[in-house]
DNA sequence: ATATGTGCAAACTCTTTGCATGGAG
DNA sequence: CTCCATGCAAAGAGTTTGCACATAT
């Protein structure tokens, strides 16, 4: 199936390219309606699987509230998650040796990090 | 608020003391209903919340499907989660310093780690 | 006896889907 | 001119809440 270039499609994509953390639908919805204030929440979603199946982003997958999604293109990072404003931030470092905890018998082939805590703006 | 001692919150906590995983709402009801077999989903969900606020129950937050809850007097220990058969493992280990990949001005309360893989069973 | 706990169903939230219209190619 | 994409609204899935009845204390 073709994907034709569409003002909300592109309007998603720049959100993403300007985003500094990974965001919810909701987060991709507001800002995107600066660009296409028309802009529906189901296109949102819709976009935003058709860009992951594309390879374009990841689901990052944050137990806070629900799904995010970042740049697939992003360098290896982790996860910091603010439990008084729910937001989610990069962490540009990784711990040494993570995936030597697991177990004999256990093949890991990719882990994840996550911190909790407060941000310097709720702290 | 006085607490009382009631057959589904008997069963509900019997659950947990049995399991071997994390466990989802859903699957704390079809194990609790072979005790009190009239047990409704709603009732597992306000225990766990109670018993959640007392401490005697954590979190889990594993990306796969929804929250899921442990005993809280566990030790402290991570997640192995295998991409084969779904399945969560405990790692009873922790890696050194993790808590310290936080940039400054975030204070960070807790951590956790999973590592994604195939299981003994499945590699 | 009294007030918390329970079960049911309705309400909510988040995400997906059906359908008629809009717009890219 | 064709069809894919969009917006809306309704439908689903998971979780919470209101209410009347049950029951632990």
């Amino acid at each position: 199936m073709k994907k034709r270039d569409t003002r909300q499609r592109r309007a998603i994509r720049q959100v993403f390219l300007d985003a500094a953390r990974p965001l919810t639908p909701e987060e991709v919805l507001e800002r995107g309606q600066g660009e296409v204030p028309s802009l529906g929440l189901a296109t949102v979603y819709r976009n935003v699987k058709i860009l992951t199946e594309e390879g374009w982003l990841t689901e990052v997958a944050l137990p806070q509230d629900g799904m995010r999604y970042e740049l697939a293109s992003r360098p290896h990072h982790h996860h910091f998650v603010c439990r008084t404003c729910d937001q989610a931030f990069d962490i540009h470092q990784c711990p040494p040796s993570v995936e030597e905890i697991a177990p004999a018998g256990f093949r890991v082939d990719d882990h994840e990090v996550i911190l909790y805590g407060s941000c310097p703006a709720c702290a």
